[in-house]
DNA sequence: AAATTATATCGTAATATTGCGATATATAAG
DNA sequence: CTTATATATCGCAATATTACGATATAATTT
């Protein structure tokens, strides 16, 4: 149990949930909202902004990644880091799905 | 550990992670989907479209709820649910937010 | 080449999520 | 009042996530 039946979903379902799933951690909102404010930057300056060791913030980082959220260059000795902005189209137009045209819903 | 320091986070920061958070499950977009699609629906509908039980369907209908984004009345021997459109400009905001005006940043 | 700087990964423990059968609850119908 | 119908919750097992110290990797500096 607690396994999800991937297979029983289609891809935009399973792509939308997986980058939701990347945004629903609050460090990684933070980090997110961090990088959307300096436009770039990198881990050490995430550690210093967040209350979390550098091994955690490579670690959401990592994910944000995997998600596609954010982008990553090696620059030196380190990597800088900005938005991928490639999914969020995605993201708007589930968001827009989800609002009705008409109220007769039976929900007050 | 594995322990979220829920202190360290601005309000809207952790609302915004709970959202998301809800969101980051297939199943749970497939039933946002479907409720789009219905406008409105009885938990019987989501139990015989998606591969899970009633008492997972339940869980998952609670759990969109408890984030807001579903609302719940109850009619008769059933509970009709629906979209609760109250967070959605959220997650809006938050996704333009995200956009960069210009594109000097590090990563091509 | 050794030391420094910056990030990623490993290993592990604590916690959270997921799914389902069984059961509880609550309204409607007979 | 009993039965049927619909949803919610409990209890548990399997799995996943999270955090951090320790360590690995990799480029720069001295």
């Amino acid at each position: 149990m607690g396994i999800t039946k991937v297979e029983s979903y289609n891809d935009q379902t399973l792509t939308l949930a997986s980058i939701f799933k990347a945004l629903g951690h609050p460090a990684r909102i933070a980090i997110l909202e961090f990088l959307a404010k300096e436009k770039k930057c990198i881990c050490g300056d995430i550690v210093t902004e967040l209350p979390l060791s550098q091994a955690s913030v490579s670690r959401h980082l990592q994910e944000l990644k995997t998600a596609g959220l954010i982008k990553g260059t090696i620059s030196g000795t380190s990597v800088c880091y900005c938005i991928n902005e490639q999914h969020l189209p995605l993201i708007e137009q589930f968001n827009k799905q989800l609002y009705s045209p008409n109220t007769n819903t039976c929900c007050p």
